[in-house]
DNA sequence: TCAAAAGTGTTAAGTTTACACCCATGC
DNA sequence: GCATGGGTGTAAACTTAACACTTTTGA
């Protein structure tokens, strides 16, 4: 952009204030086998060298932080073009010592997508793109659950406990959880993805009723099943629908003492 | 984050990319009179001079966004020491062109604060600073209306619309309302409060159960009343409680093609 | 006495929960 | 057959919505 140092007033002057690396991290997550999966680089270099991180990078000087949040994971993990990815912007952190080298805000995404089943992998040279492969800066990138991560680099398990809770808030009054679903999908995935996220169990006949009730969220594919977990009734199949936000809410079991 | 090694080799040299300014600007909401009022400056100089903006300005080298974020709100509003005052980050606001002279890349913050009645203003030294008066860049600071606001300078017509989106919609959920009130205050103002920024009417009975059978939203203080509006029964007092979400939430009535 | 605002009561409608039961498939 | 997962039914408990009514104040 190079803006016209002679236009600007005074007290803006480039020079009149320290300079910010303004950089993207992205907490991707899938769902695989039930499990909630974390897409994580492994650190290269000093600090951290050897740690699990958060893909991202830096903001380049003509493109807004969430093209380069779509950037990053491309170049970073190979995860392009990728049909139904779901970005959205978690917040930014800026606490002054999170990065010991130099000044560093951040801006985190968090990014949902489809499980690719490793038969397609092979079958669909498309969806061969959602297997992760290290490039860029990262040394190497990879799905590891959620669940018993090892403290990661700098502040990212505080940036992963954010938007896993945030992503969990938001199952509850939007229709994000088909962001986790491919184009074609049964309402036991669809529940399999609230149980994964949620941590918790809920009951099928009522999962449903209360999915099939809110105009919008899910619509039947006529005629179509498909047969899951290699037994029982095929199941009927269902695309995302139009709407954005559920109304009433699909709420969390209530725990007691609930933290926000 | 995890800046590049393609781009700064070895330690990270503060020349090999392209420096951002980092700034914070705060959309502050308060209620006065039944009417959601946002505090605004009038810009001093180009770009927009004259016209109204967020309060807001640079996060200096040493402090994290928040901090600049407090800071800006005393130096430019003389809103300092607010008891009740509550802060949260909203987004971060990243276009290339969002700023004509220089990539700026802004931090957004919400804050709501309880009204400072007229009368207090002139009987409590501390509850003075609650009308502001411009100080630091801004060539002065006032109250306006929300609703019929001219085109504000920069994008702070979006991020003021974001802002009033999110306070609307964790009206739902948690017990923010209560910043909006001042210490001690009547479930009629409580009411007042759902109903300013969410343009609705609400049933009284059933507005005040709701809110009484959620623990922690408010608890009464034994004896206290209040005349409100100058005729009527006097209203009982209540302080908020200790609880940060509502469970269940205390949902909007509904349209029909609800956005998100 | 009246208007205004707070506060209580009641009932019908709707939603949620828990659980019993049937259906279609692979082995 | 029988285990497995999909799908339907139902009744009790609970929540919400609508509105009638009483109380306490200032004018």
């Amino acid at each position: 952009m190079t803006p016209a140092a002679g236009t600007a007033p005074e007290g803006y002057d480039k020079r009149a204030f320290e300079p910010f690396a303004v950089t993207v991290d992205l907490a991707v997550f899938t769902i695989r086998g039930a499990v909630l999966q974390v897409l994580l680089i492994e650190r290269g270099q000093e600090p951290y060298a050897g740690r699990w991180a958060l893909p991202g990078g830096f903001v380049l000087p003509d493109e807004s932080a969430e093209t380069a949040a779509r950037r990053e994971l491309a170049e970073e993990t190979g995860l392009s073009d990728v049909p139904g990815l779901h970005l959205e912007q978690l917040r930014t952190y800026s606490e002054p010592d999170r990065d010991p080298r130099m000044r560093v805000v951040s801006v985190a995404y968090t990014a949902l997508l489809p499980d690719a089943p490793p038969d397609s992998v092979r079958m669909d040279p498309h969806l061969a793109s959602l297997e992760p492969h290290g490039g860029g800066d990262a040394a190497r990138a990879q799905w590891l659950p959620y669940d018993g991560l090892g403290p990661l680099a700098f502040d990212h398990d505080r940036i992963l406990v954010d938007a896993h809770e945030r992503v969990g808030a938001k199952l509850e009054y939007t229709c994000l959880a088909t962001a986790f679903c491919p184009p074609e999908f049964t309402l036991g995935e669809l529940q399999q993805v609230y149980e994964t996220v949620w941590g918790t169990v809920l009951d099928r006949p009522n999962f449903r009723r209360k999915v099939l009730a809110t105009p919008g969220f899910v619509e039947p594919i006529p005629g179509a099943a498909r047969l899951t977990g290699g037994r029982g009734k095929p199941a009927a199949l269902y695309r995302a629908g139009t709407a954005a936000t559920l109304h009433p809410p699909l709420l969390r079991p209530s725990r007691e003492g609930r933290p926000v």
